[in-house]
DNA sequence: GTGAAAGCGCTAACAG
DNA sequence: CTGTTAGCGCTTTCAC
């Protein structure tokens, strides 16, 4: 059925050897006709190498695999990571390297080393863990590289992150606000648990320093990313006793729900609240009103984590590094001036 | 570095073999002193089986590849495939598989060969090829089992298929129209080489002759299921001399774009025209107003196709049958009832 | 109950 | 230039 390398020696007359170094590109060594004779036996045959051996062999799956925690549900729900896979297949593809997809459920270190380090991966990707995922602590349990992506790694140098630049991100945002006349601003974070959140908030909090604007601690409150946190954080900011002229939700998929919480208290947006949001989704373009909101370069980010992953699994030296990518401010229509 | 089963078996004082069948599972065959000599061994030298190794001597990676062809852009342009990752993982993860995503630029059968069949995998699962792709011949050039999802396969009887009800869907959605009031339709379809698209026309166009009602030319354009085509196709059907009352598009991204260039052009949906959808994407919540569709039970697709694939690798025999799968239909904001 | 031996399909020294 | 030899780490008859 499956055609070996041993068979397609045999087809040619030459031995395994030869096939294989022939197969394998170092034509060169070989007389024009040996080589011929083998190529022809590969292609009668339709030879197709078993990868499998040749991984075991060099120690080598040109595989990576992307980690995801799945504390805010399915990939479904969780829009951003899909641009970002887009970003690691496009550099990964043309290099003969697969992805695999490693969802874990839950993520205590049992699961993380089952799951993880039992697959046959040559780097991973991880992206926005929670501050007390034991995926942080990868190079306790592997040697293998890997890059963190949306958020900073624990340890001291050893990591590799790339990542948005979250505070540049947020300071252009409210700056922008600010110079739209804004002055009462009202907050909604994620889980402080979540690094992107972490720093966007405090982000926030220095720019309304800045401005000598006090936080008022009515107006401040934290979901937890998902889209149902729109809902049920927003209501408890909507019931301040009076409303703030803007609130910067600390991610798109809040601000989207947030602005359909408005929308049904009859609250117009931006007419009488303005809100933005953070990340970018394709979602924030189709809203009405459309999302104002920080983007995050996603396709490059899973690029840039492919590249520094590949190369290290090359060198055999560890990756590490930081890396903060320029956020765009996306100005649409939910945030207007204040006269 | 890496711990393997020999080491083990030496450090438990026993041979490969016993370590190997004890870590397996097979207990009862041994001495419990054994046993737990071979199982302590395995713990303090925080042995991982290597599952390459693994597969290589049971002929079976575990593993299944999600096949996506990019004729219609990257997975970010394809928001419906997501929902199917997930129903596939969440199969896929209690039983110690993985999932490998395999993206195919171009879909030569030079590629396909290339990337599908060399990558190491026991199954695959298709997601909406064209008609002709080579992926549809897949079974002339692999025997691994395979599930297209989103189309038949040509095969005859050989190809397993798992999908949404298009026809019903498109009905159900159809008559509800008529019931509303609806007597002028608009079309807006996808390629004809979308096997769903043609499907969704056809059935359109059978409920219209139920009806008596004729479908006039000009009401009757055809995009590609991208964004961008509802811009396009759009234009086209908005410059029919009358408007339909209400237009049909065949997926929801269009249905999207559709509605974005109807408000550009100053005209209201519902008020003016009537839009509807067909896939159910998330997206469509979310769209002012929100969109009248057909919505498909994308994670149960995703599960079906990855249970049949187990089974069918399991029992080796060959996977084949067609399921159907009922749509929902999710009466919204974006279609209107007409007096 | 347990172990020796063979081999999955491939690559990589090392000879010749 | 080409072939022989030795594994990669694991499972699996088949003896003992």
């Amino acid at each position: 059925m499956k055609k070996t390398l041993r068979e397609v020696a045999k087809a040619a007359g030459v031995s395994v050897t030869t096939a294989s170094t022939v197969l394998s590109g170092r034509v060169d060594l070989y007389r024009a006709a040996t080589v011929h004779r083998v190529l022809k036996a590969a292609e009668e045959l339709e030879y197709r190498p078993n990868l499998l051996a040749k991984a075991l062999v060099q120690q080598r799956a040109r595989t990576l695999g992307l980690v995801v925690e799945r504390h805010q549900g399915l990939l479904s729900r969780n829009p951003y990571i899909i641009p970002i896979m887009d970003g690691i297949l496009d550099y990964l593809i043309p290099r003969e390297y697969s992805l695999v997809l490693i969802s874990l459920q839950e993520s205590s270190e049992e699961t993380m080393s089952q799951r993880v380090f039992n697959s046959s991966i040559d780097a991973g990707i991880v992206v926005a863990p929670l501050e007390d995922s034991p995926l942080l602590q990868w190079h306790a349990h592997s040697p293998l590289p890997v890059v963190f992506v949306g958020c900073m790694s624990q340890e001291t140098d050893a990591g590799a992150c790339v990542d948005v630049d979250n505070e540049a991100g947020m300071r252009s945002l409210v700056e922008w606000l600010y110079a739209q006349g804004h002055r009462e601003f009202g907050f909604m974070g994620g889980s402080q648990k979540q690094w992107s959140a972490r720093l966007r908030k405090q982000s926030f909090l220095n720019v309304l320093l800045d401005y000598g604007i006090p936080a008022r601690q009515e107006w401040m409150v934290e979901g937890d990313y998902t889209y149902d946190a729109g809902f049920w954080a927003g209501e408890q900011l909507l019931s301040a006793s009076r409303l703030p002229s803007v609130v910067v939700v600390s991610n798109d998929l809040m601000a989207v729900s947030f602005m359909e919480l408005c929308r049904a208290k009859g609250i117009v947006v931006p007419d009488q609240l303005s809100v933005t949001g953070f990340d970018g989704i394709d979602l924030g373009q189709h809203t009405s009103p459309t999302l104002t909101t920080v983007s995050q370069p996603l396709h490059e980010i899973g690029h840039i984590a492919a590249e520094w992953l590949l190369k290290g699994i090359d060198s055999g030296e560890r990756v590490h590094g930081r890396k903060l990518l320029a956020p765009r401010l996306e100005i649409r229509e939910s945030a207007r001036v204040i006269q």
